[in-house]
Parts: structure tokens; C-alpha cells; sequence
DNA sequence: CTGTTAGCGCCTTCAC
DNA sequence: GTGAAGGCGCTAACAG
């Protein structure tokens, strides 16, 4: 036989199921010489209980499903990490699931973590009105939005001030002399969107300025630097360059060096994010931050909050984000 | 009323539970009207049937639990994106948990692994000999063990040729001047002390040769560089450093530079792993490679196949270790 | 203090 | 093709 049940534990150690089951979830409600003779039955058996059966009798399944939009992205990782850091002490488990920034996907995803009666669930939704945060709402989940401000203010969100955060960046390249300025972003998503409005909004109109998208990975970056180099004359013309995110960056970053071009005399680059690598990468980078382990954290704490109803009006943390200067700009 | 249930779905559209269920399990039974019928009930209420029922009444839970040592180390974190990528296409959830190298957590994750049923588990053990491992063979959950070399044979495992590995690090050092050898290695782990097993076997008796031990995150690394700089005359001796992981050797080589170092003109370095991040740091990291996605993959497609039971003997694969060289060595 | 009795939501025989 | 009944493992009243 597979699993010894609780049956089987109080059969052997001759008392009820309720016994047992009361030694596992109330053991002050139990006499300890019988509570110590079913102990040693289970130990016996190395028993486990069921959580699965325990959830559907009601108890919560301390399960918090986390909705990423990319594995391989640094951003997201660190994101991961401290939520991990809030949720682990505390006996949760997360289940991590990646949408791929697909956006069905993520509907199926959060259909299937509902199913799954999770206590709470993370999202880093892919676009603005999503199917996904209806069906939350529907099954009544606790949840809270990452990286995304929800149209539904009855939502709880953690997300970084985009729009400033392009402010920031734009002040600072106005700071500099250059021939152009080149902007470069990834997946279509509102906060890139936002970021690049700031950014237009401050900048200095004597500059000659430029936008590539779709340049979504490491590997896209490290691709693009070729192309600049023919198209934008990156050798002959000063250049900054504004990185929406800082896992791209990094990318184009490395891909510069390799090709002999300098970083900052020729060209000068600009992230966004504050991820780990960019303190260590090929060219530590200037970037804006929005301390993203923090922002992990936030929406945890903020999740376990509403999960134990000890807040009931829905958080909007809009985190401001900070300059941090390194050696690329 | 919170959820609605298989019973809501029955009586609103006028049919039995069992039909219900079997438009959602077995649809070629039910004859195309009612199913239509049916269907047309449960979109109406986005009814989402609990998977937590479905698999107390014996279906698979469809969740794989995902044991690692720390969130915070890439190299697990590309183990981990190396799962994702086949478990998330076939349906799984992949449940990640981190023992952040305590025995006793890991233990307990797992118990609670075993406990929400999952279909099967992929474990880095932080020990030889673990509890946990006891613990999923009673359970008879299908695992296979990650980086490490379970003594118990009939147990899967995919792990990377450490010894071997040691010894290429080692052949490379014998081909370089250098006034002295330093290995720097992080967490206690069976895998650690194979890899310096290795090296030291092949080492050239030239070298003075000196262990530094406990160097277990990046910030570790950068601080140990100061010590380095005092205590073994970095700048005075031409020194080459062995570290048994990218993780730390990317912290090091950051505060080596930023130290005014230079590499690998005065310390040169070889890490292990080959972790994405050594091909754009500070300065490109020469590595012992282990294809770290690759083992997350392969590990997972096992898993697969013994849960499918398309296999029944254990998997012992033991991955060969490969030099990348770039530009630290 | 402990046993008995109902479910939790779903799936699976077994009849009709 | 479809319904009724029992059971998965556990918890929560309700009695004693």
C-alpha cells in the first residue's frame, strides 16, 4: 500500500480518526499518554498527513501561487526571492509559474492556481485588462499586482514609478553631450510604455532621438549592437543609449566591449531596474532602481495581510525609484 | 457563497454530478447535446473545477516539488528555469522550495512535498545521507536527486562529474607561472569537496597551495578579497585562485577589479559552473562548465519517465564537465 | 477527554 | 447515455 492514512494510525494505535487527527492539529485537546502512543505510531510509520485531503476539509492549503512573465530574467528572479524570503519562515509554498508573457497562458495559469485553491496568488499580469484578474476577483483569491498599476483600484498593486523613472533617466542624459539618443525596449507592457513617456516628457529637445523594440533578451541586445553599429554609426556619433531594462542592457553592454567600442567615451548607457548583475557586469551600469527584491517583499507581506484579513482596503505602493550612477554613464 | 461547486454546475443545467464530471474528464461519453448544455452552465459561472477534490479522488496533482539550496545562487536558479522548461509546456506546476542548506528545512519541505501529494520531487540535497531521502522512498514519490551522488543506487540522479572537473581546473593551472594557488570554496557539499578532490590530485607539486573555506555568497566573495589582498600578498605574488563556484568567483573578480587588480595579468581566476552571468561580468570568467540548464533539464525529463513509469531502473547520469575559456585564465 | 457522524468536491464503478 | 452511491483522507461539530 502507498500511504499509511490516518486510519490506519488509529486503528494501530487503538484509538479514533478524530484522536488523531486532534493529536496532529490540537494536541492540547488531547490526554498526553494517548497523544504520546499515537506519536509513536506515526514515527513508527513515518507518517505525513495528507495535506491535500486537510485542504479540502477546509484548511487553508498555505500555498501562494506566483505569477511571473519570464524565468530567465534576472528582474523576475529577484522579484521571486523575496517573495520566497517573506513566504518560506512562515511554512508557505510557492508555486512558480511563468506566463512567457503569453497572455492566455497567464490565463490558464491563474485558472489552475484558483483550481488549486492557493490562499493567495502574485501576479506580474501581462497586459492591462486581463481575463486573469476577473477570474481572481470571481473566486474571491487574495492577490496583489506586481510591476502593473490595475485599472480596478480595489486591487492591491506594488509596482514602480515608471513615469518618474523615465523622468530620472531623461535628467540625467540631459546632463550629457551626444549626438543621439537611442531608446531600446522589450515586450510591449505598460510600465516600458510609461517609462518611455517619461523620458520623452524631460527630454531635452536638442537631441536627436530614436526608439528600437521588441529587443527582449540578453541575446536580442547583444544582436542589436551590430545593427546600431551599421545604422546609428555608433563609432562615428557620440550616442546614449536608454535600456528600459537592465537584463537587456546587460546584454548590450557585453556585446560592446567585445566589440572595442567605449564605454562611457563613445557610448554612454542607461538601465532600468537596479537588478544584482548590473553591479558586476562586463560595465557596472548606471541605472534607475526600484529595488526589486523589495519590491518581492512588499507584495508578500501586503498578500499575507489581506490572506489573514488583517487589512481590508486594497495597498497602491508606488514605489519611487532612485538613480544609482555606476561606469556606463 | 464562495465557489461554485460540480453540484451547482448538476442541478442548474439538469443532470447528474457524474455528468458533470464527465463532460470535464471523459466528454466522448456524453452525448453532444447535454454536454453542450452542460458546457454552456459552467462558462457561465467561469466554474473552475477544484483540482484539490480531483485529486483526493485519485487524480495526479500534476505539481512537481523543486528542492534547491538557495534562491539566491544562479546556478540553481538556471536548474530551475531548466524544469520549467519542460515540466510548464506538459501542464505541470512546479512547487520551489529552498533549504537554504539546512538539513533540518529540507526535511521538512519535503515532508510537506509528500504531504500535498505531488507527482514527484527534484532534490539538491545538502547532505550525503538525508532524512528526506528516506522520507521519498517510504512515500515511494518518484525523485531524482540534483548535483549530488546518492549512495543508494536505486535512486536517479543527475549531477555533474565534480571530480573530473576538479582535475581539468587543475591541468589548466599546471600550464600557468604562478607564485601561488588558492581555493576558495563555499557551503560544506559532497560536490565541493569532490571538485577539490580532483584538483588536488592533478595539481603540479610546485604550487604552494592554500584552502580559504565558508566563501559561500558573492558579498562573501568581495570581502574575502581585502583579506586575500593583506594576508596573501596579492599584489606582491602572481596568484591564481580556484573557486568551486561561479557565484563567489563573480564577487570576487568585482572586487578584484574594483581594487585596481589587474586579471589575469596579476591574479588570474577559474570558477565553476559556467552560470550565464560569467559571460558578462566584470571580466569574462574561464570556467569549469557543467551546462547548468541542461541538468535542470535532464533531470526533469527523468522525473518525467519515471512517473510515466515509460522508465524503472534508476538513471545514473553523470555529466562531463567541459573548460570554457574566456578571459580571467 | 474521546468516539461517532457528516461532510469537503470530485471521480468511478455499477445499474438502469 | 445517464443517474445513484460509495469513497479518497481529513476535520469539525456533537455527543457521551
Amino acid at each position: 500500500m502507498k500511504h499509511k492514512t490516518i486510519s490506519d494510525i488509529a486503528r494501530e494505535a487503538g484509538v479514533s480518526k478524530a484522536t488523531v487527527s486532534r493529536v496532529l492539529t490540537h494536541p492540547e485537546l488531547v490526554k498526553p499518554a494517548t497523544q504520546e502512543r499515537v506519536k509513536r505510531v506515526m514515527e513508527k510509520h513515518e507518517y505525513v498527513p495528507n495535506h491535500i485531503a486537510q485542504s479540502l476539509a477546509g484548511n487553508p492549503t498555505k500555498m501562494i501561487g506566483v505569477v511571473i512573465d519570464e524565468l530567465s530574467n534576472f528582474f523576475f528572479i529577484e522579484v521571486a526571492e523575496g517573495i520566497g524570503n517573506i513566504l518560506s519562515p512562515l511554512g508557505y509554498s510557492m508555486l512558480l509559474v511563468s506566463s512567457r508573457w503569453i497572455e492566455e497562458e497567464e490565463t490558464r495559469l491563474v485558472k489552475s492556481l484558483i483550481s488549486s485553491q492557493v490562499d493567495g496568488v502574485l501576479l506580474a499580469p501581462v497586459a492591462k485588462e486581463s481575463r486573469a484578474l476577473q477570474l481572481l476577483k470571481a473566486s474571491q483569491t487574495p492577490c496583489v499586482i506586481i510591476n502593473q498599476i490595475p485599472s480596478d483600484t480595489s486591487l492591491s498593486f506594488v509596482a514602480g514609478d515608471d513615469l518618474e523613472g523615465g523622468r530620472i533617466a531623461a535628467a540625467l542624459v540631459n546632463e550629457q553631450e551626444a549626438e543621439q539618443v537611442i531608446v531600446i525596449t522589450g515586450f510591449a507592457h505598460q510600465s516600458v510604455e510609461d517609462r518611455v513617456a517619461g523620458f520623452k516628457e524631460v527630454l531635452d529637445s536638442r537631441f536627436l532621438y530614436k526608439r528600437y523594440r521588441f529587443v527582449e533578451t540578453q541575446a536580442d541586445g547583444a544582436a542589436l549592437v551590430t545593427t546600431l553599429i551599421r545604422t546609428e554609426e555608433l563609432e562615428q556619433k557620440k550616442t546614449i543609449l536608454f535600456v528600459t531594462n537592465d537584463n537587456v542592457a546587460i546584454g548590450i553592454v557585453n556585446e560592446l566591449v567585445e566589440q572595442g567600442i567605449s564605454i562611457p567615451e563613445q557610448v554612454m548607457v542607461i538601465g532600468y531596474d537596479n537588478i544584482r548583475a548590473t553591479s558586476f557586469c562586463r560595465i557596472p551600469l548606471t541605472t534607475v532602481s526600484q529595488s526589486t527584491i523589495h519590491i518581492g517583499e512588499q507584495a508578500a507581506k501586503t498578500l499575507l495581510q489581506l490572506i489573514n484579513k488583517e487589512r481590508t482596503e486594497a495597498l497602491h505602493n508606488l514605489i519611487q525609484p532612485v538613480l544609482i550612477r555606476r561606469h556606463s554613464l
